[in-house]
RNA sequence: GGGCAAUUAGCUCAGCUGGUUAGAGCGCCACAUUGACAUUGUGGAGGUCACAAGUUCGAAUCUUGUAUUGCCCACCA
């Protein structure tokens, strides 16, 4: 507080009468936005009510992962998200937001770990064991979830915190087993035997979504295998080969018969060999012919499935050679490899080596370990098995996922995704989802002998073992729109039945199915579809009705931020003690189109830190006229003023007109349009036009209820700078802004509207004629303006153009009179000369005219071609024809006086 | 290999169902400045809308092809 020397503290109180001096010159978000936010929460309006008879409007906060840091892709969601829950509380619906965190299986496991190891520790799962770590996972867990929370309060998220969520509360996990048991009894989860992708790394299971393929350079080696050569790059599987496939059709092995044997020599001694026909075989490639390793390869896996063949491990769970591979067991694979090389060579059958062989190989996304196939017992679901109940049919639960988009149940927006997500669905195969890390739900499986029991809860008696496998992470946040709506008593009681819960739940009758599920389109795959998978099957329920995806945020040069390259890097954190959040919000929705990645970089969010400025003293301004006038803003009607002046209407007009852009975009996703919009008006128009036009005669009334409506139509975007604003124009009976209601009105003004048009068209010729004839910018100028049409408005209009264009004595007329020492401009009906003699600079005056002649000529002649082209008359429409028309008489008006007015120069 | 997208002013991007003398912000140039705001104001320069062909009375916009860039999916031993 500053501290009048005079009268010390009493000033405070003085001047708090005074409202506009307690407006700093500039906005200051780090002085307001923690406040405003504290007021919001503790108001309650953000908790939604599950009895109201409004409208729900929900939205599930994707949780972000648990470990540790907000970043701009949080930032990009949290303002997408909340500007359509403001929208929508605004516009009276029931509107709900539900944050929350994930657990984030493998990636928490795998910070934690990294973390123990950074600190000492050799092998953090073998000290401290399965209980010990996972305490000190959930430890962590807490911490984290603490800076998650104020970091997505930083962002003026207005979400309801009484419901905030968590995918590892014990809430959670009795519905992700009670789901687990239905699909176990409907036959849809089974434990089998199949190729999964192993990380010998982090020792898990990882999911085909899971894993990034990178490039790299290896040789590429073609082995004599009895009468054939097959190529391989990975000489180390090749220890238990012993079946050759080739395409049935190929002619160069037309002599061999399925099922016939040989006998070749190989690695470790001579081996007796199958020839199996397959058309998984491509003849083109290589030598057409190739040995297999079902144990460690995808297709030969599927192969080796078709015609009954013999699986044998060769590879162990750490990357090390079986016992199989005789003088090389125990040897890591890496290390093998050019000495199995070596060997074969010195037994005359390696026949080439190409260098320079370009393949993919799979590595884990989290933790960056190379995937090696493995065949192991796993938990999977069955995505072909038709046994959902869906719109009376029986459906496998592909066929679930891809009718409630094809038909239009859930839209995604952008709409080309939709082709990303068919094509997903079309080459799903069985999702496995058990992992071997201990961070997770457990899965809820029972052991005892021979016996085993699938359940929400652990079986009666003694001995039962539980699986030590836990759930994909996917699996539980797939569950995510609704679970976070079931009564948390409720799920206590076991006696109750998954529907028993839905059905008890008045949140999940009253919000579910959301309204829109917004998100990044990199987890369309990981997070959507199998949210589309979960609930549909769980719930009957879709889990949305609209996807909307937003892009990636890259730093200048279009590259991704990475923690890595801490340049890069923007932190929201880092932003918004600098520029506030509602700058760093605008930053990010304007100039973004969904599912298009965007660039962010500090001068953009310089930029609309800009804008709030301009916005904030706009406000003081219109403060300081209520002060001279003596009008207190907090008195000033809720309900329209009548508009006095032509500016006043106009203003009122534009005002409508924005209120249905703004609506009918934001009502259309259209963010960044509205968001453009509303930049633009306020500044362009309400700043520029309308606030200097009112310093001649200001409304304060109308000034207060126009800052008001901005306020009201802006605040989805700027929440804090708009609330805090909101304070000093209130009426003193509203309510906090984030609750005004959206505002409905009819514009009423246009031909206000478009008179004001012309007059500021007219004091923008002036002030190019002085800029352009490099008048001294105080100077004030004489002007004469002629038109039939316009020089009532214009004579009424004076004391603005004069004021605005700095002109002197103004003569109006209908009539034009001829001025020879004068610089001209002409608009449609309208002629303005200014007369100054000997000020007149000709030559340039010439030359704007002559510019100026030349492109209205253009003009006037593309017109006319299209004017004379008979298939034009007969194809356009009439009103297109029309507008033509009145265009090119207008031009050809133009151009004649400047035509005169350049002979008349000469 | 398959698919998707992008290509518009020096930079970042708008331009929805084909009809605009192609727009914005930043940057640039000139001028202004004790008055709501220099986080400002006024005026201005700057684009053959990647290229080619086609459809059409009319194409930045639709079709086809080419090029460049980016992303996603598949992955062949």
């Amino acid at each position: 507080m500053w501290i009048c020397p005079l009268f010390g503290v009493h000033c405070a109180t003085f001047f708090a009468r005074l409202g506009a001096q307690m407006l700093d010159k500039a906005y200051d978000p780090k002085a307001t936005e923690d406040d405003i936010y504290a007021m919001w929460e503790k108001s309650g309006a953000f908790i939604a009510d599950n009895t109201s008879t409004k409208e729900p409007f929900t939205i599930s906060m994707p949780p972000p992962n648990a470990t540790g840091q907000l970043h701009l892709g949080h930032a990009v969601m949290l303002a997408l998200e909340d500007i359509f829950i403001r929208f929508a509380r605004m516009q009276g619906k029931e509107a709900l937001w539900v944050p929350g965190t994930d657990h984030a299986a493998i990636a928490t496991e795998n910070v934690v770990i990294k973390k123990l190891k950074d600190e000492g520790m050799k092998d953090p799962r073998k000290e401290l064991g399965r209980e010990a770590l996972i305490a000190k996972i959930a430890d962590f867990v807490e911490k984290s979830q603490d800076t998650i929370r104020s970091q997505v309060r930083k962002m003026g998220s207005s979400c309801d915190w009484s419901r905030e969520a968590y995918t590892f509360e014990p809430a959670l996990n009795r519905l992700v087993n009670e789901v687990f048991a239905k699909m176990y009894a409907d036959g849809l989860i089974y434990r089998g035997h199949r190729i999964v992708n192993w990380d010998p790394k982090l020792q898990t299971t990882v999911s085909d979504d899971e894993i990034e393929w990178k490039e790299e350079t290896v040789p590429f080696y073609t082995f004599q295998y009895g009468p054939f050569q097959i190529g391989t790059s990975r000489p180390e599987t090749k220890f238990g080969d012993k079946y050759v496939v080739m395409h049935p059709e190929d002619e160069r092995y037309a002599k061999y018969k399925h099922g016939d044997t040989f006998d070749a020599e190989w690695i470790n001694g001579p081996v007796r060999a199958t020839v199996i026909k397959d058309t998984a075989v491509d003849p083109a490639f290589g030598t057409g012919v190739m040995t297999i390793t079902p144990w460690h390869d995808n297709a030969d896996f599927d192969i080796a499935e078709r015609h009954g063949l013999e699986k044998e491990q060769v590879i162990d769970y750490d990357g090390k050679l079986l016992p199989i591979a005789g003088e090389f067991a125990g040897q890591h694979i890496e290390k093998a490899r050019p000495l199995i090389v070596e060997k074969l060579a010195a037994k005359g059958l390696l026949v080439k080596t190409e260098e320079n062989y370009v393949h993919n190989k799979a590595v884990n996304q989290r933790g960056g370990g190379t995937i090696e196939p493995q065949i192991k017992l796993q938990w999977f679901i069955d995505v072909n098995k038709p046994v959902v109940e869906w719109k009376g049919q029986k459906m496998s639960l592909k066929e679930v996922m891809h009718d409630v988009v094809h038909h239009g149940d859930i839209t995604i927006i952008p709409e080309r995704f939709n082709k990303t997500y068919f094509h997903w669905i079309d080459n799903l195969r069985d999702w496995c989802i058990s992992r071997q890390i201990w961070w997770g739900h457990r899965v809820p499986v029972w052991y005892k002998g021979e016996e085993t029991c699938v359940g929400a809860q652990p079986p009666k008696g003694a001995g039962w073992e539980q699986d030590s496998d836990t759930l994909d992470t996917w699996f539980s946040s797939g569950l995510w729109t609704w679970s976070t709506l079931i009564d948390k008593k409720l799920t206590e009681d076991f006696s109750l039945s998954l529907q028993d819960l839905l059905s008890g739940s008045a949140d999940y009758k009253k919000f579910h199915p959301t309204t829109v599920m917004e998100t990044g389109y990199d987890i369309l795959f990981f997070w959507v579809a199998r949210m589309i998978l979960m609930t549909t099957y769980a719930t009957g329920q879709i889990p949305f009705k609209t996807v909307y995806l937003h892009g990636l945020v890259r730093t200048r040069d279009g590259k991704k931020m990475s923690k890595s390259d801490p340049k890069t890097m923007i932190d929201p954190l880092d932003i918004i003690p600098k520029y506030g959040a509602d700058a760093l919000r605008l930053s990010m929705i304007v100039g973004q189109s969904p599912g298009a990645d965007s660039k962010l970089f500090e001068e953009k969010i310089a930029g609309y830190r800009n804008f709030i400025n301009k916005l904030w003293n706009a406000s003081r301004f219109v403060l300081l006229q209520c002060e001279k006038a003596e009008v207190d803003p907090a008195n000033v009607p809720q309900e329209a003023v009548a508009p006095k002046s032509l500016a006043d209407k106009a203003l009122c007009h534009e005002l409508s007109l924005l209120r249905d852009d703004v609506t009918s975009g934001l009502e259309a996703s259209r963010l960044s349009e509205v968001g453009e919009r509303i930049y633009a008006f306020v500044w362009d128009y309400f700043c520029d036009w309308y606030l200097e036009l009112s310093k001649g005669e200001a409304n304060p009334e109308l000034l207060v209820q126009s800052i008001r409506r901005i306020l009201v139509l802006l605040h989805p975007y700027c929440p804090f700078v708009t609330e805090e604003l909101w304070k000093q124009f209130k009426h003193a009976d509203a309510d906090m802004l984030l609750r005004q209601p959206w505002p409905q009105d009819n514009a009423q003004f246009p031909k206000e509207s478009a008179q004001l048009s012309t007059v500021i068209a007219v004091i923008t010729a002036l002030r190019s004629i002085r800029a352009d004839q490099e008048l001294e910018a105080g100077k004030e100028i004489p002007v004469a303006i002629y038109s039939a049409e316009h020089a009532e408005l214009i004579q009424s209009q004076s004391e603005h153009i004069q004021r605005l264009a700095r002109v002197g004595e103004l003569t109006v007329g209908a009539k034009p009179k001829k001025h020879e020492q004068a610089a001209s401009a002409f608009l449609p009906g309208i002629e303005i000369h200014v007369p100054l003699e000997g000020l007149i600079d000709f030559e340039k005056e010439r030359a704007r005219l002559l510019k100026e002649q030349e492109n209205l000529s253009k003009f006037v002649q593309g017109i006319e071609a299209k004017l004379s082209n008979e298939q034009f008359v007969s194809k356009a429409p009439p009103a297109l024809i029309e507008e033509q028309k009145s265009k090119l008489a207008e031009a050809e008006d133009k151009l004649k006086k400047i035509t005169e007015r350049l002979s008349s120069l000469s």
